[in-house]
RNA sequence: GCGCCCUUAGCUCAGUCGGAUAGAGCAACAGCCUUCUAAGCUGUGGGUCGGUGGUUCGAAUCCACCAGGGCGCGCCA
């Protein structure tokens, strides 16, 4: 029996129609779909496959409904086909069909679902990137947990991924954060001059950055560097003679901990690439030289942006990319009018390098407040592509995920430091946990806006489902354990049970938590297509809810408890599903990145 | 003003490249513990899928326009 159910099925049911009709367009063909019935009393599963071949082969959808019943009701694993609706087939799989799944799932453990679909397809997944110039927050934390199961479902699904951070470690901001944590140092030092003082000498004018969290690294810079870079009595140094020091003793010390606050939640990138030495390599130049090489620069002015008020604008010629010839609504600009460039000239030489290092996809991650940037990455993308990729096409897809808010006892958490509410991605944690943080940021859409309900990510309730699918883990596990002191069961490990008769399996719920184990990795292949990891977590809730609903008809009527004293074949056969069960709710939480429980008491 | 995203039950949200009578949880009401975990389960009620047109065998889904919400709009990242 393969894999998947629908997989297989779909394939008889096009071989079937292209013997009713011979001359099946091709394209036809491809869109024909076995899909899970929503009505139970449709039977297991239904294909479109009569509507579609209706037109081209000018027949009545019925009619061939009709022939495609007949043709599939013969074949083994199919107890019943029948013509239904406007012309759909609706398959009912005998009950051997179901419980195959089972042996299948017990032997493959948690790569149950594994697809080949994405054919080794390199996709590169950019994600979280947050500048290292502060704590994570929050609103970085969705990113976060969104890539990183976005990327270990597209693994899943037999892509070839790469986990991947960008560190924007070149910009002005960092500039601005070497300009605090100095000011930090120079009062860990106990310097006399007052912070308007040290104001005017910022380029800009003012302090960026004034959270607390920077004085620790003053203080440190302090300990380490002791009086060495301030200037006579604790003045204020020239910029030569400290500024590099205290920018890379700034970013390694936010660098380290950002990674910390990844490995809190469990994230884990392959790559960290620096903006810094993306340029210093020339990476960027040669990105743009080629660009310019193709025709696609050219120095330009662009009209004010209409509708916003932009007190200091004026016309002024630019380095500009060509970005409308690939499908964007306005040419982009390369360089600031200091000849420096924009940010978008360096992500360019970036987005080259990933693809330089081979790359077929690339994924990028981002907050809403990006969601302006997409079109012109993706005409940069079209254009650089040509001359870096191989192939010379390179596919540019961007995952937009929308705020969070923060509800605690029924109300939005105002973010403030001052008040002692917490922002931080750390504080997140402690208060709900890695598991609850991961699960509940993939119960959303990514592009939906998401309420974070804190006191429902810790409550033990139906309605929390990190804990309803928790539990019905934690239930399979009591049960197994239970059966191994019970040595009449014989070998209860899932090698054990894997050989196991299942004919007793015939009950309608269990029938039914058969059913959505058959899903699974058609749901997976679904979810990597569409960059949907949150389907992952509500196919868990449903696959929670088969299998608490099963437990508590045992209540009421007994011959459907797992464990049947006197019974060790029909015992088996129910211990069998119950460790199908638990390793397909361990294959899903594997791809959400949270652990899963062995017990709760 | 322009672009992108969103609008589904009282609330929070699913809804499979267009598919059958639009689903789940919460809240409300009625039931289920002599039992492998009642932290659970079962049932009932609840809908002009923001609005109006269009495309077709069929639209919550695609297209156009309109209303409401979010984000963005040269030298920030």
């Amino acid at each position: 029996m393969a894999d998947n159910l629908f997989a297989l099925t779909r394939r008889r049911v096009v071989e079937a129609l292209s013997r009713i009709v011979p001359d099946l367009p091709s394209e036809i063909a491809a869109r024909v779909e076995v899909t899970p019935t929503r009505d139970p009393a449709h039977g297991d599963m239904a294909t479109n496959a009569a509507l579609l071949a209706a037109k081209p082969a000018r027949r009545k959808p019925a009619e061939i409904a009709a022939a495609l019943a007949t043709a599939l009701s013969g074949l083994d694993g199919i107890a019943r086909a029948v013509p239904a609706g406007p012309g759909f087939v609706n398959i009912t799989l005998s009950p051997d069909a179901l419980r195959a799944v089972v042996p299948v799932v017990l032997a493959e453990g948690i790569a149950f679902g594994d697809s080949a679909i994405g054919h080794g397809t390199r996709i590169n997944v950019e994600y979280v990137s947050a500048n290292p110039t502060g704590p994570m927050h929050v609103g970085h934390c969705r990113g976060a947990v969104v890539g990183d199961a976005l990327a270990n479902l597209l693994a899943k699904a037999g892509f070839g991924v790469v986990k991947e951070y960008y560190v924007n470690d070149a910009g002005a901001q960092v500039a601005a954060l070497a300009w605090v944590v100095y000011w930090r140092y120079l009062q860990a030092l106990g310097t006399g001059l007052s912070e308007a003082a040290f104001e005017t000498l910022v380029p800009g004018g003012a302090l960026q950055y004034r959270g607390d969290y920077l004085i620790p690294l003053g203080r440190a810079l302090a300990e380490q560097k002791a009086d060495t870079l301030a200037g006579p009595g604790l003045t204020a140094a020239a910029p030569d003679l400290w500024f590099d020091s205290v920018r890379d003793f700034s970013l390694a010390w936010m660098l380290r901990e950002i990674r910390e606050d990844l490995a809190l939640l469990g994230v884990r990138h392959e790559i960290f690439t620096s903006e810094r030495e993306i340029l210093a390599r020339g990476v960027a130049d040669q990105a743009i030289d080629r660009l310019d090489a193709a025709g696609l620069l050219y120095e330009g002015v662009l009209e004010p942006p209409k509708g916003k008020v932009m007190a200091d604008w004026e016309a002024r010629p630019q380095t500009l990319f060509r970005a409308t010839q690939f499908g964007d609504d306005v040419d982009r600009p390369l360089r600031k009018s200091d000849g420096s460039n924009t940010y978008f000239a360096n992500d360019i030489g970036y987005h080259a390098d990933k693809i330089a290092r081979g790359a077929d996809v690339l994924i990028d991650v981002l907050g809403a407040d990006h969601g302006g940037y997409v079109s012109r990455m993706r005409s940069a993308v079209a254009a650089i592509a040509a001359s870096y990729a191989a192939s010379g096409s390179v596919a540019f897809e961007a995952v937009i995920c929308q705020i969070v808010h923060v509800i605690k006892d029924g109300q939005p958490v105002r973010m403030s430091k001052r008040a002692g509410t917490f922002v931080t991605l750390r504080d997140l944690l402690e208060e709900v946990g890695r598991d609850a943080v991961r699960f509940t940021m993939l119960t959303r859409k990514p592009d939906a806006q998401m309420e974070f309900d804190l006191d429902l990510a810790v409550a033990q309730t139906r309605d929390n489902p990190v804990f309803y699918v928790q539990y019905a883990h934690a239930r399979c596990r009591s049960v197994l354990r239970a059966a191994a002191e019970t040595p009449a069961f014989g070998d209860v490990t899932a090698s054990g049970l894997a050989t196991a008769g299942l004919d007793d399996l015939s009950s309608e719920p269990e029938l039914a938590l058969l059913r959505r184990l058959s899903h699974w990795p058609r749901l997976v292949e679904g979810a990597a297509e569409a960059r949907e990891p949150h389907r992952i977590a509500f196919y868990l809730n449903d696959l929670a809810g088969d299998f608490h609903a099963l437990w508590n008809r045992g209540r009421d009527d007994a011959t459907l408890r797992f464990l049947q004293a006197g019974q060790p074949d029909a015992t088996r056969a129910k211990l069998a599903l119950v460790e199908a069960t638990a390793t397909v709710i361990r294959s899903g939480l594997a791809v959400l990145g949270v652990t899963p429980v062995e017990e709760m008491r």
